[in-house]
DNA sequence: AGTGCTGAGTGATATTTATCAATGGGAGCT
DNA sequence: AGCTCCCATTGATAAATATCACTCAGCACT
């Protein structure tokens, strides 16, 4: 890494957006060209609600918490940011503001890519651009079944959504050390850290989990989705 | 209307989404050869959820209902479909089917436009293509704030919210017929139909509308965006 | 005019969930 | 070791909200 620079280059970037792989070669290599590293190290501020979008940034390692910020420190918790995403908030095409912040949870190493940069590739690329509407769709579809599962679904219902979140979006096991606080988790569901606590409690009396501190162990999932979709 | 059609031609169609004026003569000429014009009565489904999605809606006149049908008859309203908009859910993009469901609340009359018209447009042309993150975007975008008023505000700042999204961009006046029942209103703002009109009788006895009926008169705009804001 | 239906409105009650107050445990620091 | 701070946990209580049961008014239909 003679130029300082964790990851070589994009076109050998094992973790890079999958839609990067509809450009061309001098595409990618103007991509290259304009990247920026940064590390961030736990609780660092990657990127600011409200100010100015002016770069997408996409995770090489580590992870992140993407959150809303409410009034009076009542955040929300959209999810984890991992590698192979892109993250922009769909505000960067209407008012070029950032509509989330998103925090490093680990140690987390980053590209920076210009939004004009990208902006330039979706106008002269239309697979690229059909690409960032296809992102664009998936996204907000997540949006809406979060938004279903707020108004339907019962405290429980929500818990175990976000552990099958976990279990299968960022850990990919049935057994894994939780990154979040119980604080952070009720951000994630809208529920009170006590009642994370004891919701927990409820779902290892019942067989389905167990859980002990920041360890989390699915034991019945059919259980556990059923409790999930069953609000 | 010698073809029948109630709505001339695209060219020249008043209340038209606004990113067809990026398309040239010739691509608003194919739209309006590949469009198919139908009317339906107040009730009826325009779009249902889950159901393939081969088109696009476009209404060129009246009202309808967008609604996320869940378990249990429990419906979520998501807002109000009105001319000049595209309906279309995420979904289209991703597995081609409809994520939400339209019904109509007045008669309504409506453009069907196939999904592959739309999707060669967006190959084809890029400031289409653009046009298209934008709105996807700018819907994200409402989608998010919607999720953060479930998750921070409480009824009452959700209702005025409601009464505020009436007023400013379903009807633009501030004393209007509302086409929603209590139910429909709860079913929107995630409430109990009763405690719908509890909440509509506190915001009267302190001034801030007058509500007879159907009937809803803003009479202290700005409380009510306090309330709506404060949550 | 009578009948039946649907939605608005109201009061009592039950359920869900948050808040408050307090305790204890572990990790880092001196 | 002792101290401190943060987090998890617990129990008691309060607040928010839904549900239930009922009445009433308007409207369509006979």
């Amino acid at each position: 890494m003679a130029d300082g620079r964790l990851v070589n280059s994009c076109e050998n970037c094992i973790v890079s957006w999958k839609n990067f792989k509809n450009l061309t070669k001098s595409e990618v290599k103007l991509l290259n060209e304009n990247r920026y590293e940064a590390t961030f190290k736990p609780g660092e501020i990657i990127l600011k609600q409200g100010s100015p979008a002016s770069n997408a940034v996409f995770l090489s390692s580590g992870m992140g918490k993407i959150y809303i910020e409410g009034p009076d420190d009542k955040n929300f918790i959209l999810g984890i940011a991992l590698p192979s995403q892109i993250i922009i908030g769909p505000g960067a095409h209407i008012h070029a503001r950032h509509s989330y912040s998103v925090s490093a949870l680990t140690v987390v190493r980053t590209c920076f890519i210009s939004i004009d940069i990208i902006n330039q590739l979706l106008r002269q690329n239309a697979e690229f651009a059909s690409g960032m509407i296809e992102d664009l769709s998936a996204k907000s579809l997540e949006v809406h079944s979060k938004l279903v599962s707020l108004a339907h679904k019962k405290m429980p219902g929500r818990l175990a959504e976000a552990i099958l979140y976990f279990s299968e979006e960022v850990y990919n096991t049935d057994i894994f050390d939780i990154i979040l606080s119980r604080q952070e988790l009720g951000e994630m569901t809208n529920m009170a850290k006590e009642s994370v606590v004891r919701i927990l409690k409820e779902l290892e009396l019942s067989g389905v989990i167990k859980s002990d501190n920041s360890k989390i162990q699915i034991i019945d999932k059919e259980k556990l989705r059923l409790i999930s979709e069953r609000g």
